[in-house]
DNA sequence: ACGATTTGACCAGC
DNA sequence: GCTGGTCAAATCGT
């Protein structure tokens, strides 16, 4: 009996296996030059990525559905939802709203127990990039509630922090926002990176010896492609 | 029925 | 007046 988390896996090789054999016979053809490879490629990577994340959680982020239908893998909309990443407290939306710089949608979130415990814990949730998808949480208020969720290892979610604190010599005006976290999505994959400020995620993308990695199980892979996809972002 | 989300309205700051 | 943040009624999901 095939369970339906391999039956899932097993599609989402399938579909990569297939886009493989296609991608094989350009190359075997020539025809490289009149067709685009790009979108061959990168289905075969979202379906390994994909089939990776079931094998490694028997259970998909909540936003999997949402991405892949029960029918498999789709296009990441821009009008998509944006995922709430789990960070061990849990949020409640309050509001929505489209920023004039952005052409994405910011979302505010709260704590649930704002009004229990009058806990004043609030983050900002916007997509800051489109492929693959990145997200800006900004963090505001601190958390006195008790009710904290844990974080939950059952989602795929994978976290990269950046722990460097800037003075306030530096960037005084920032010192409103606690905490800021980049999230960039993978399809089914979140990699968080952590600041202490608001500044543009660029800033941090110069040197790689300024990251290090937190939460972080062994790559499936290496470490520089992470590192590339990050200055891929630029 | 209840809690969460959506979304238009409202408000404050610039 | 414009923009970002919040409110609150309507709607949705369980």
């Amino acid at each position: 009996m095939v369970s339906n988390i391999d039956h899932k896996a097993m599609e989402a090789l399938l579909r990569g296996q297939g886009c493989a054999n296609s991608l094989k016979i350009l190359l075997e053809n020539g025809e490289i030059s009149s067709v685009s490879t790009e979108p061959l490629i990168n289905t075969i990577l979202d379906s390994f990525s994909l089939a990776l994340s079931f094998v490694d959680s028997p259970n998909p982020p909540p936003y999997y559905e949402k991405l892949c239908g029960a029918q498999g893998l789709v296009n990441y909309r821009d009008d998509s939802p944006i995922p709430c990443p789990n960070d061990g407290f849990a949020w409640r939306k309050y509001g929505q709203k489209t920023i004039k710089t952005s052409p994405h949608q910011r979302c505010y979130y709260r704590c649930t127990y704002a009004k229990d415990q009058n806990c004043n814990a609030t983050k900002r949730v916007q997509k800051i990039k489109d492929n693959p998808p990145v997200y800006r949480t900004t963090y505001m208020g601190k958390h006195v509630c008790t009710a904290s969720v844990g974080h939950d290892d059952t989602h795929s979610s994978k976290m990269i922090q950046f722990d460097q604190v800037v003075s306030e010599l530096v960037m005084p005006q920032l010192t409103t926002i606690d905490h800021q976290v980049i999230t960039m999505e993978d399809k089914v994959t979140h990699y968080i990176m952590n600041q202490e400020c608001d500044i543009d995620i660029n800033d941090y993308l110069v040197g790689y010896d300024q990251i290090w990695v937190n939460e972080f199980p062994p790559f499936p892979s290496d470490d520089t492609m992470f590192l590339d996809n990050i200055a891929a972002f630029d």
